[in-house]
DNA sequence: GGCCGCTGTCACGGAATTGTAACCTTGCGG
DNA sequence: CCGCAAGGTTACAATTCCGTGACAGCGGCC
């Protein structure tokens, strides 16, 4: 999960970015001060940082040029929040090396895409989309999944059930586990729900089905 | 190295379009006046040249004028910069040949993507812009679209809606993503908005309407 | 002003999807 | 062989998703 950083003073602030990053689903990190924010970044070294301009003590401005200065944190990336009017401030800001800046009072949602748009640059060479295993193969950017070339239609659940199998091909996925990471930390279901569409999806892969393993008393294999 | 030159008074502006730019590679030439870059932009061709609306004594307008007016500095693309609630002015200097206009404040992400665009376009004269997907041509610069060589009749929206998913053909790409791209970061509407779009989009492809696939729970795939 | 094209929203309704529960089968230890 | 728990199967109601038509605001243009 990627982690982020926010370096603000208000409070109030600090914890809207703190609700509407969780629900994004990132882990987030506080720092009330420019000095507190810079060692924790230091310490931690985050994905990313988000930095109001104004603090007290050490400013924004400031926690920018030295997060830039050390090697150790000078490729995370920075989002500055300026206050309207801070114009001068917000240029400095950039010339120090921030990554992008929104203006208070923001929009959380413009604040997660800018987020998930600087991290999604940074993060370009990391899993291949088109996963192979067997006779079956699964293409993530075009979401499609073919066995032995004839395309198998999938629902939405389905296809991430599947795609977290195959990541895993090979080991054993329990139920907990798909639970996070198909349904999502949020979810509070009932754990067999799991195998409802473990169900479902072995249907669709016809005789393919046996490669997905039921591990008694675990939870679920893919063969690999 | 492609060379820029940026024509703008404010002194912080500009030096945050030098630093932005010559971060992302380019080498930067600096006016502060109206008359000083156009005698600039005489004597040293660049490649582009990013223009301020607001200047002191020659205003932007004139000055774009002038330099699609003489032979040599006419192929030079301009990329205006214009605040924002000057919409008039923004479409004068694009009817006086700029090739594309950023709205201050602006993200410097945006316009150095603007900026690449642009040079990508005039470096491959004819068929850089120029988008083919079976029976489909997009061609960005002419903003034209045609189905088995018949005009498509597209509003701007459609248009852009189109070339993302034809710059992305065969991957899905989610309602956020296609906000993002067509409408831009800082839009908040309602992400229904896109299938009202791609509804009105289908209606004009006719029976190519098909390639462009609903995958449910995701979002929206042109067949490539 | 009046008309018209473009845009973003909304409400409706059919259909696909999904979570849960109830019931059945199987494997396992004793 | 028995009992039990884990997992398979089926059914179903609630929910979600998406296509569709309608509509109001807006700006351009005559």
């Amino acid at each position: 999960m990627q982690r982020i950083l926010v370096i603000e003073d208000e409070n109030d602030i600090r914890q809207l970015l703190r609700f509407t990053l969780e629900r994004e689903g990132f882990a987030v990190l506080e720092a009330a001060d420019g000095l507190g924010g810079l060692n924790m970044a230091t310490a931690e070294l985050p994905d990313l940082v988000v930095l109001d301009l104004m603090l007290p003590g050490l400013d924004g401005c400031e926690v920018c040029r030295r997060l830039k200065a050390q090697a150790a944190t000078a490729s995370i990336p920075v989002l500055m929040l300026t206050a309207r009017g801070e114009e001068v401030d917000r240029i400095v800001g950039l010339t120090l090396g921030a990554d992008d800046y929104v203006v208070k009072p923001f929009s959380v949602r413009e604040l997660a895409l800018r987020i998930r748009a600087i991290l999604r640059r940074g993060s370009r060479p990391g899993q291949g989309s088109v996963l192979c295993r067997g006779r079956l193969t699964l293409d993530a950017e075009a979401h499609r999944v073919t066995l032995d070339g004839e395309e198998v239609p999938l629902t939405a659940t389905e296809f991430r059930l599947l795609e977290d199998l195959m990541r895993h091909a090979g080991a054993v996925r329990t139920r907990e586990q798909l639970l996070n990471a198909v349904w999502g930390y949020s979810f509070e279901g009932y754990a067999r729900t799991v195998d409802t569409h473990v169900r479902r999806l072995r249907a669709k892969l016809g005789d393919e089905a046996a490669a997905l393993e039921t591990v008694r008393g675990v939870g679920y294999r893919l063969r690999g």
